[in-house]
DNA sequence: TCTGGGGTCCTAGGACCC
DNA sequence: TCTGGGGTCCTAGGACCC
């Protein structure tokens, strides 16, 4: 058996721990820059604020509710999703992380004891001792205990945790396509045509069917529902397969120096994820393009690849090749909204040398990236940086209602909290 | 004026080989 | 006039997840 673990409404409810009063009052939290909704609280889903609107949009209706706005603090949220990791831990050693704000726990290894009151026990300490409320589904696989999760987010009366039993009909016919894990938007639409209301209607079609016109993956889920396990239980995660770092310009930006840079400043920070990943790239590509959404401004967009000689991690030979790949490719007099990286192909780092690149060059390159990252690991981020992510912050972000890093930074922690001196 | 930032997997079709 | 049968690899695009 396994169960999933899931924080409720995560940012928002990150965003509660420590300032309590926002609690009953309806929260959203914005993504980068401030453009659009991220996470809702109960309160805000129930206003009809849906993930993904851009906020300029709803600033009648937020200010006619009196919608709490946050910008996202993603140091917190990451502090937070510890903490509740490691809470978790302390039920079940098996533990698979998912996501940022849920994990699958598999029961097994609680032997004789009673699932559903150990999970119980286990969402009252969490709630406890990080302040951040989850919902727990019991089922067979993986799927199975998702849709009891939905359920017992669904149903008050659950007290947060449902288990799918020996009989799931019943409870399979109260869970609509889409809201099933793995069924998206464009699926259930199919589905809905196709006569599929729930998930009990689609348990009755015949597997071949669905792979036929869907594809495996979708099989394997109404497999699933079944109770037949296809999805591996997966507690040490794969090695990434490709790392990316983009985002969108707070204002556009229209000057090669200003795109260099952000170009330049993306490869730092994959650069150095990849390092601490013990990864080497092979592949590179870059990209940027104007607005997606303006119909006024002339539209570009460009993007390019290429094979490194030998894989890397060392972030001026990145940073060289990617700038090399960008200039060509910039134009002049077109507003740019977003540019980013992708590293492709990555490898844990004995990849084949190249013939030409001499050893004394790849000893002092690497002497000089553990130098770096000590720098900045001791000193904060970006103590050391290359010129060519210059000086001017074209990547800062535009984010007017962040609140503190309460449990990531010294000077943020909070002092008075619950009217405590 | 203002619309996020990451990931994974599957499939079809084209290029190539014999 | 008539045009096989078997592979592999790569890429783009589309679906899904958080």
């Amino acid at each position: 058996m396994y169960a999933l673990a899931d924080c409720n409404n995560f940012y928002a409810s990150c965003e509660r721990v420590f300032e309590p009063n926002l609690e009953g009052k309806p929260v959203i939290v914005l993504s980068n820059n401030d453009g659009c909704v991220i996470a809702r609280s109960e309160e805000s889903k129930k206003l009809g604020f849906k993930v993904g609107d851009p906020i300029f949009k709803l600033k009648d209706c937020v200010r006619k509710h009196n919608v709490i706005v946050r910008s996202s603090n993603f140091a917190l949220y990451g502090d937070m999703s510890r903490r509740v990791m490691q809470t978790i831990r302390l039920f079940s050693p098996d533990v698979e992380v998912y996501s940022i704000d849920e994990a699958f726990i598999q029961l097994d290894g609680l032997h004789g004891r009673n699932y559903e009151e150990e999970m119980r026990r286990m969402r009252a300490t969490i709630l406890r001792w990080t302040g951040i409320p989850v919902s727990i589904g019991i089922g067979k696989t993986k799927t199975l205990a998702k849709l009891a999760n939905h359920y017992a987010k669904k149903n008050i009366e659950t007290g947060g945790v449902a288990k799918i039993g020996e009989h799931p009909d019943e409870m399979l016919k109260t869970v609509e396509v889409g809201d099933i894990w793995g069924i998206g938007r464009q699926w259930s639409k199919k589905l809905r045509n196709m006569g599929v209301q729930t998930a009990f209607d689609l348990c009755q079609l015949a597997p071949d069917n669905i792979r036929q016109s869907f594809n495996i993956v979708a099989m394997k889920t109404a497999m699933e529902l079944h109770g037949q396990k296809h999805f591996a239980f997966e507690q040490s995660p794969e090695q990434r397969k490709t790392l990316l770092r983009s985002r969108s310009f707070a204002n556009p930006v229209t000057s090669w120096q200003e795109l260099s840079e952000a170009i330049a400043s993306h490869v730092t920070s994959a650069a150095e994820k990849l390092r601490n990943e013990s990864l080497v790239s092979k592949v590179l590509r870059i990209f940027f393009h104007t607005s997606l959404f303006s119909h006024t401004d002339p539209h570009h967009s460009a993007h390019a690849t290429v094979e490194f000689t030998s894989s890397t991690n060392v972030t001026h030979t990145i940073i060289k090749e990617a700038l090399r790949l960008a200039e060509p490719l910039y134009k002049k007099g077109f507003k740019y909204k977003r540019a980013g990286i992708y590293l492709l192909e990555l490898s844990s780092g004995s990849a084949q040398k190249c013939l030409f690149e001499t050893q004394e060059e790849q000893v002092r390159d690497k002497q000089m990236m553990t130098v770096l990252d000590a720098i900045n690991t001791s000193m904060g981020k970006g103590t050391l940086h290359f010129a060519s992510t210059g000086f001017t912050k074209v990547m800062s972000m535009r984010q007017l209602q962040k609140s503190p890093q309460y449990t990531t930074h010294w000077d943020e922690l909070p002092t008075c909290v619950c009217g405590l001196q």
